[in-house]
DNA sequence: CCTCATAATCGAACCGGTTCGATATCAAAC
DNA sequence: GTTTGATATCGAACCGGTTCGATTATGAGG
């Protein structure tokens, strides 16, 4: 590998000139800089990222960290951060947490290690011990999908009170009274908001709610399961469930299946946030989802802002909340 | 942040004597060691992981390259080779290459310059210049998935072309003959072996292939989607297909539905690779899975087999082949 | 007590860049 | 013909480690 010693030498300057030479071309004379662009040409000069980065204190990367790269709600956000941050000449370093708080703090300490120029996260904790260590990261960084009490940072992500709302107020509309919820977990913003919608919506409607009908599901396919069969087993049945999110009313689906029940003819489902065949998935299940091209697009924007403009990286926190699309299916029944 | 010079000064050694404890104790004093991990305490010394990995030329990240981080094939290893790598003390850098060659190239390179100890690559080229590429790959390098000719590598993957037979050979045991087969891209390894193996048990079983019933559907979705319309608007109908891969397959279930052909009732259908919600699809959809957690196992375990010893580094190319799985579903109709 | 092999430690060079204060160059202004 | 100010270039220090040959300390053997 050619060094930059290596174009100094044939371009005959020093070697600060050539590294002046690279990042700041203004600041060369016109004959000294074709001398050294050739010289970089002929010697093949590529710069080492590393070097760089340590003689910097910062790279040319951003991290990305979430829970499971395969949900394709994170991959749609991924790949608008990369094509963009491909445009600026930034590279993402892509990671997985699996949701569990400790090794999202190991990756992002490491990525801390890898000096990347900022992080976009999906924060997978709660309490306030990962507060103050999400509080106390030195990098630009951007939150995203799970809104967290007491973090001020940057946050993208969309109305999730409205998406429980919207899918209750259709399930009201078609007549449906007895209405279950698949919740997520409490201490999760989105969990607990897409329920805030649901039981708002419920009372501003003057239906009242059955205790038994709000169940937890933990956002996860086997506690969904768990959580379906409990409603599905009571005597007095819901018409209509709702899944808080994709997992939890796809296990639900299952439940039913097994149990014999017919969607939408016995038991109406809708559920929050798409899935990767949803279409082939009999019956098409009504939804609310969210605009991930654009989350990501925001999310990419605003970091690169902190990144690369010397005001951005002073910026106040804000947040971003877009709306959800409502996705008829034909997974309810109008009673 | 500490660096390893306070530690040299609070203990009282020099530089280069931390430097060796740290990386090999055995070979420091006892009293020295005690000291040296004493001031590590203390001042809360952490290597920094850029100024190692330049000095050493090598750093302790493994590159992961694949063409969708967002298929759960490519997830299932991602996470096996992640804990595997964690054990080892490595971390694994996930990129995208959204299947693109010239992409993925870009990717390579650039985890080159970041100096990773290793490469677990999924290749999405086949032409001679990817070869001649991939072969001057400087570190050890394990390929997956795809095999392609001419490259001289570890290689972890299938018997696909068992996968194609297996499925072909149930359908002509159910009594199908009329055959139809959505084939992948002719260049990569996996589509054209599940081909072959669809073909010579065909032939083996003396059922002639109609010709018009192998069509293309580029293992994608909206290929696999047309090609599908194309079977099904012939005249003389196929009573069975096969999806060479779980999108044209799930494809052509969508193609099916729109046209209102009931599956399996009118046309059975069975595919190769599972796919996220395959059990909530209805029918159940006759498959054959890869075991890609033992799939990730041995990269992991080969990858670091090359990176951590001497000889292991210098062990020729291996091929490494696993028998896949028949997973019956109710997609098939026994005629 | 001296010798010599071995173990422990050190200093300096190096990995490949960046950055900043200092110096050299040059043209315009006095 | 200086002075001056801007422009171009350079040298050296630095980022934070590793590595290796050289040097010193240690202890067994004679």
């Amino acid at each position: 590998m050619a060094t930059i010693r290596d174009v100094a030498k044939l371009a005959d300057v020093s070697v600060s000139t050539v590294s002046l030479a690279l990042s700041n071309p203004g600041r060369v004379s016109q004959k000294t800089l074709e001398r050294i662009r050739a010289a970089v040409q002929t010697v093949g000069y590529v710069v080492d990222p590393l070097a760089q980065s340590l003689a910097r204190g910062r790279s040319r990367m951003i991290g990305f960290v979430v829970g499971n790269v395969g949900n394709p709600f994170f991959g749609d956000i991924r790949r608008e951060l990369e094509n963009y941050a491909i445009e600026h000449d930034h590279f993402v370093l892509i990671t997985d947490s699996s949701g569990k708080p400790d090794r999202e703090r190991a990756l992002v300490e490491h990525l801390s290690g890898l000096k990347v120029a900022g992080l976009a996260l999906a924060p997978s904790g709660h309490d306030q011990a990962y507060v103050d260590f999400v509080q106390n990261i030195k990098m630009p960084t951007v939150c995203f999908d799970q809104k967290v009490a007491g973090i001020d940072r940057d946050f993208v992500g969309s109305d999730n009170r409205l998406a429980g709302a919207m899918l209750t107020e259709h399930l009201l509309q078609l007549g449906h009274r007895r209405i279950a919820f698949i919740a997520g977990p409490k201490h999760l913003h989105t969990a607990s908001e897409r329920l805030r919608g649901f039981m708002e919506t419920m009372g501003s409607a003057g239906v009242e709610v059955n205790p038994n009908f709000i169940v937890d599901g933990q956002f996860t396919r086997s506690a969904g399961y768990e959580a379906a069969m409990r409603l599905l087993v009571q005597p007095e049945r819901p018409t209509a469930i709702i899944g808080a999110n994709n997992a939890v009313a796809l296990a639900a689906l299952q439940a039913m299946q097994e149990l014999g029940f017919n969607c939408p003819d016995d038991i109406s489902l809708a559920m929050i946030d798409d899935v990767q065949w949803s279409s082939v998935i009999t019956p098409r299940i009504t939804m609310v989802i969210q605009d991930t091209l654009k989350l990501g697009g925001i999310i990419a924007r605003r970091i690169l802002h902190r990144i690369m403009s010397p005001e951005g990286a002073a910026d106040p926190a804000e947040d971003f909340v877009l709306s959800p699309k409502f996705v008829p299916g034909n997974s309810c029944k109008k009673l």
